[in-house]
DNA sequence: GTGAACGTTGACGTTAATGTTACATTAGTG
DNA sequence: CACTAATGTAACATTAACGTCAACGTTCAC
């Protein structure tokens, strides 16, 4: 039926009810149904939605605010998928779609920039162990 | 001389006088001495380490208890690089050393997780990208 | 149709990580 | 030594991202 109150949400989707509804009133959940009383109604979208969300910023631990231009990215597509019959128009959409993806591949080397980082301290870690290791085979040929 | 006053310091690490004594005041960073007067003076070693602070906290998004907790086994590992005459204390410093590289190797598999995540995220960027492409080539067809 | 469980709004609380401001001392400079 | 720039402490302010609680309306299973 697609129609789930926030608790059913908030199970599937990992997060609080106050989360999702703040999320909802900061703009990065878009407002869903509500009923004659006002009960919230969401459906499989938002609960998707949601997921990304907190696996984006989980990942990317960006802020709330940096994820709602990642989530404006996506929408924009969609909205940009309909073909337009005049010339002027799909000018127009192309350069739309052309900023889009520049915008993109930004974000994209943003991304790589930060896998670089995460590796380099990975590669740290990994020096601690390999130190960490060497004490003690120094302890090893010190016990003869 | 090795005698950095905090403004230096500030500029050298990236972060600002008031993050550099909050640090100090959280224990993530050693304080310093003082001269008469109480002016604080820093050495390489404390750039050094806000060097990878703030480079540790930028691309795992940790909190700064965190950092803590990570800067503390680097820290513990240095202390247990004496060699200790006693077999007992040897067995035990073996002990510890051997629970610090679980640890790390705890952190590490955190680490390549996280890394995976991203590339999802990665992922999903580029397949938007597609999209926005493929969508720009309907246009190109229609053109006729 | 009624009571328990659930939902809503609103407001205030919290924590981390600083920013900001005020005021007192101290340190370098001509 | 006088002056200015830098530093110190202290305390209050702020921002993000929720948590918590109160007061009250709604749903739903029986």
């Amino acid at each position: 039926m697609d129609n789930y109150k926030i608790d059913q949400v908030a199970l599937q989707s990992g997060l609080t009810k106050r989360t999702i509804r703040y999320y909802e009133e900061i703009g990065i959940l878009p407002p869903p149904k509500r009923s004659e009383g006002g009960t919230r109604y969401y459906n499989e979208e938002h609960i998707e939605l949601l997921k990304r969300i907190k696996y984006t910023k989980d990942a990317l631990g960006l802020s709330l605010e940096e994820l709602q231009h990642f989530i404006a990215l996506s929408n924009l597509i969609e909205s940009q998928k309909v073909s337009f019959k005049q010339t002027a128009e799909r000018t127009e959409q192309r350069e739309k779609l052309l900023s889009i993806i520049d915008t993109l591949d930004e974000e994209l080397t943003l991304i790589e920039q930060k896998i670089l980082k995460i590796e380099r301290v990975k590669e740290d870690l990994t020096n601690l162990k390999k130190r960490a290791q060497s004490v003690i085979e120094k302890f090893n040929l010190e016990e003869v």
